[in-house]
DNA sequence: CGAATTTCAGCATTACTGACATCA
DNA sequence: CTGATGTCAGTAGTGCTGAAATTC
């Protein structure tokens, strides 16, 4: 499994970090948590990034292709890309160029829309998703350290962040009113 | 507070992710955290960067900068931040370029090593670093919404993933038949 | 006309590779 | 000589601003 770096150093270095921080500036528990999610993004990105390069995939180009086989007809405004995705315009732009570049997308005019470009998704890209996603499964996402019950209570409480953060507004409990949008 | 950006969807769309992925590859909860804890990073990384950026710091630079103030003599071999940072050795050449370039560090020989050089943080260096600071556990770098028991949850809970990944060895509890591996 | 969609140029950060000079 | 320390050049990914063209 291919790591960021293996350090082996002889002691936690954000626990130390977090002992000195206590004797200089007061004790601050927040300090040890968003340092160890900084690095924890850092070894879990850097993990499927590798396994995602034989397949001139990024993570993000890798979401980006997901969602394209979640559609209906295998399309989606760039626009729709980016507000799922969460991400800015001129990064889905980028995004999708990439993948076009690499032949696992294609664009084409929105037929419903002058104004809007559509990613669809190529024989290739489909085929790019089901390898990659397999070598994801089994990695586990550069996870398998937990168990189930680890991972639930993880989501479940970095939801929480994401709540306060304003990414959405329903706390999860309602899915009867569902229109497809454009799809 | 400054948010990424309030999207205020009507659903989770990370649990809607999910969803959508049992359909089609299977239940897997690893996909749910990672793509949980790479929002949690976006989000807690643009905030602390705003709260930094009247100081001219990113959290990159600010981290370097405490380090530097946690030295006794307030100077740094610059191979000695980047491994306590676990950064590379040519990031820490840039971090370090553009703390100079705005006055909070400046460089010198070390004089215990002729190949090294030393980073040393300047008086204003070391006032920014007492503001922000202050602006910072103010904030509970961002993490306000939880309580202590959660951030210590989450500290442990994520500890897990960085011994997985060859961090440190020794899990935080003292070992007394510490051999460094092959040496 | 005002608003939405997308693109483009450009800037800042970060991370990494490879090459190189210097010195232990 | 071998190895460690930094720096530099160059590449890639990502995120954002501002401006512009097109179309609803």
């Amino acid at each position: 499994m291919p790591q960021p770096k293996s350090l082996n150093l002889p002691f936690d270095p954000i626990e130390r970090a977090a002992e000195t921080w206590r004797v200089h500036f007061g004790p601050s528990s927040a300090m040890a948590a968003v340092t160890s999610i900084m690095r924890a993004h850092q070894i879990l990105l850097s993990q499927l990034d590798s396994l995602l390069k034989p397949y001139d995939l990024t993570f993000a180009r890798y979401e980006a292709l997901v969602l394209l086989t979640f559609s209906r007809t295998g399309a989606l405004p760039l626009s729709k890309i980016g507000e799922r995705l969460m991400v800015h315009p001129t990064s889905v732009t980028n995004t999708v160029d990439r993948l076009e570049r690499s032949g696992l997308v294609t664009r084409m005019p929105n037929p419903r829309d002058g104004r809007g470009v559509l990613a669809e998704i190529t024989e290739a890209g489909r085929e790019a998703v089901r390898l990659a996603t397999a070598d994801l499964m089994a990695a586990e996402f550069g996870l398998e350290m937990y168990g189930e019950a680890e991972l639930t209570t993880m989501f479940d409480q970095l939801r929480t962040l994401r709540v306060a953060a304003g990414d959405f507004v329903a706390p999860a409990i309602r899915q009867d009113e569902e229109h497809g949008g454009l799809l």
